[in-house]
DNA sequence: GCCTAAAATGATACGTTGTATCATATCGAA
DNA sequence: TTCGATATGATACAACGTATCATTTTAGGC
């Protein structure tokens, strides 16, 4: 079984265990997020599914598609680039704290990496102190990848 | 002189010094979103220009003139919420590091906090030793302002 | 002051993104 | 198999942003 097949099944039986449904359409989404292995746009993963299935898909299938994913913590929406990348951490079974995305602002190549506990803790703090208060602890960092660095050289 | 005419006025004296017109429009736009105290995106700002002058300003030329004056440094569009605050440090003329912005996802206020020396080494590190390079040394993080949690309990 | 080139602004049309709404299809349990 | 709940489709539309060309304004030389 390759490796996409073994994640979407991880996937499916995560969905099973609380009673939700990780049908065809949402399976041949996220399998899509998880084969490009960058960021994608709605419109681009409707591009997409055109391409792969030879059958278009709405818009607002799509947005309800990346909603429900979101929701079982599949996929992360990237609010900096309104792109939604796989989960990297589908396949694991513990939790995961603060979680940081560097996105490449030319290819949306995105990795997953984690925050230093020191570096929550200040952050905590400085948030508490200038009087706001943390809603997603998911920080997003404008970058380029190397890959990207190089070619424009 | 109110505390708004002479930032606009430090800022006008910015502009002249590399040969940029701080026109009419342009303060007019920007000393909206220096007395809004919040970030306000650009359909936001028509409005508030139509409430405020009795005026129509099309979208292009706002569109501009933001581009403008982020271009001066004097206003920083806000990626995460795709609005726009003025520069906290205006009237400063030393030039600043890493900016951390906190902004409320319920009312959109903003504030502009530094980022200790520590935590931007070993965020550049984190991103070094990923593969990547900063673009834009500036964060964004969604939260909510004390005034909203209270309002929302 | 007047003229001219450059810079700034206006107006129109259009492309993209996202959503509201109602219709249709599919699933799962009795 | 049938029925209610869930998921998907189709259409229209609202919001956001930009391309393009026309018009106005500005600064500087005469």
């Amino acid at each position: 079984m390759s490796r996409i097949d073994s994640i979407i099944q991880h996937a499916e039986q995560h969905c099973k265990d609380h009673g939700a449904r990780l049908t065809a359409k949402r399976k041949q989404i996220l399998a899509q997020l998880i084969q490009s292995n960058k960021a994608l746009s709605a419109y681009e993963l409707i591009d997409l599914y055109k391409d792969q299935y030879n059958e278009k898909i709405p818009a607002m299938s799509v947005y309800r598609i990346l909603e429900f994913l979101e929701g079982e913590h599949l996929v992360h929406k990237l609010n900096l680039a309104n792109k939604y990348v796989a989960c990297a951490h589908i396949s694991c079974d513990h939790s995961h704290g603060v979680q940081q995305f560097l996105i490449c602002g030319n290819c949306s190549k995105v990795k997953e990496v984690s925050i230093s506990q020191s570096t929550i803790s200040e952050l905590n703090e400085t948030v508490k102190d200038a009087g706001y208060q943390l809603v997603s602890p998911q920080i997003e960092v404008n970058c380029l990848c190397n890959d990207c660095v190089l070619k424009a050289a």
